[in-house]
DNA sequence: GTTTACTTGATAATGGTTATCATTACCGCG
DNA sequence: CGCGGTAATGATAACCATTATCAAGTAAAC
């Protein structure tokens, strides 16, 4: 049921579907929304908007912090991108795949690592909660916190 | 299952409880602290630093915001107060109850509002996932984001 | 090619939180 | 009781992630 999660994305199939909501919306072709579209489908699990700058300006590219931003931001909004926070005052971003599979996260308090992991019941559970509140329910977050394996 | 939370909790109970691990941790007494936690005693659920700190001033309190903080790291450090981070980039803290009772949040996207939720089977799901993971879970928070009756 | 307005990157501004520091005031001890 | 050591306080400066601003660049429509 509890599983560490197995990470077997299509990275390029992330980077499609976003190119094709982009192009529907009507957004211009742009180089630096393309290095951040394409960062962000490399990633398995969360990165936070200085992480994939600082990766960008590494591999040469002369994306502005700003557009980094803004590209997470147009993301968000279109519900392409999922923003996770992990309570140190740091917003992180992972692709939101279309089928709606997903993983929630392991925070350690003491070294900030990040671990992903699925759980069946606790998705079950969480939908029929959804189902009986008074309250349109369009996202839910779950953050298990405590050491990690190495921090223990 | 999923039951709208009710508020059955004896507020003086928590701050007894507060005091008295601050007594046992050899804490000085000051009013500045003392009025933190009986402000804090005070709410049903979360409240930034800022909305404790502004309540206190209304109420003819001179205590800083500096001390507000403090006593807020304090009492998270110790275990009697729960952080909640909503995902608007302010901290919220409500008071941990003693006997592991507690609940979770609906947050509204729209307008901010912030509803709390208990409910035995998601409680149940995250102990199973903390029993089979390799790392040591200590707390867990759960948020269901969407939009409030108003809002709606 | 020209025009239009979407984008960009640099940089200033914002705002919650944290660190600093001189001053206050608990509280154990004589 | 007084003292003295030092925890705690309140004002304020510093920090830092995020946002807003703006002049310059550049897709894409015509
Ligand atoms: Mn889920
Ligand atoms: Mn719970
Ligand atoms: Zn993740
Ligand atoms: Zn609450």
């Amino acid at each position: 049921m509890a599983t560490p999660h197995t990470h077997t994305h299509d990275h390029g199939s992330w980077n499609t579907h976003a190119a094709d909501a982009l192009a529907r919306k009507g957004t211009r072709r742009s180089s630096a929304r393309d290095a951040v579209v394409t960062a962000i489908a490399a990633q398995d699990c969360c990165a936070s908007a200085q992480e994939i700058h600082a990766r960008l300006r590494t591999d040469g590219s002369t994306v502005g912090i700003a557009s980094v931003y803004r590209t997470l931001e147009l993301l968000h909004g279109m519900g392409l991108v999922t923003r996770i926070d992990t309570g140190d005052g740091v917003a992180r971003f992972e692709p939101t795949h279309p089928g709606g599979e997903h993983h929630h996260h392991l925070v350690c308090t003491s070294c900030g690592a990040v671990e992903a992991f699925h759980d069946d019941a606790l998705e079950e559970a969480i939908h029929r909660i959804a189902d009986r509140v008074d309250f349109r329910v369009d996202a839910h977050d779950v953050a298990l916190r405590g050491a990690c394996r190495a921090c223990r």
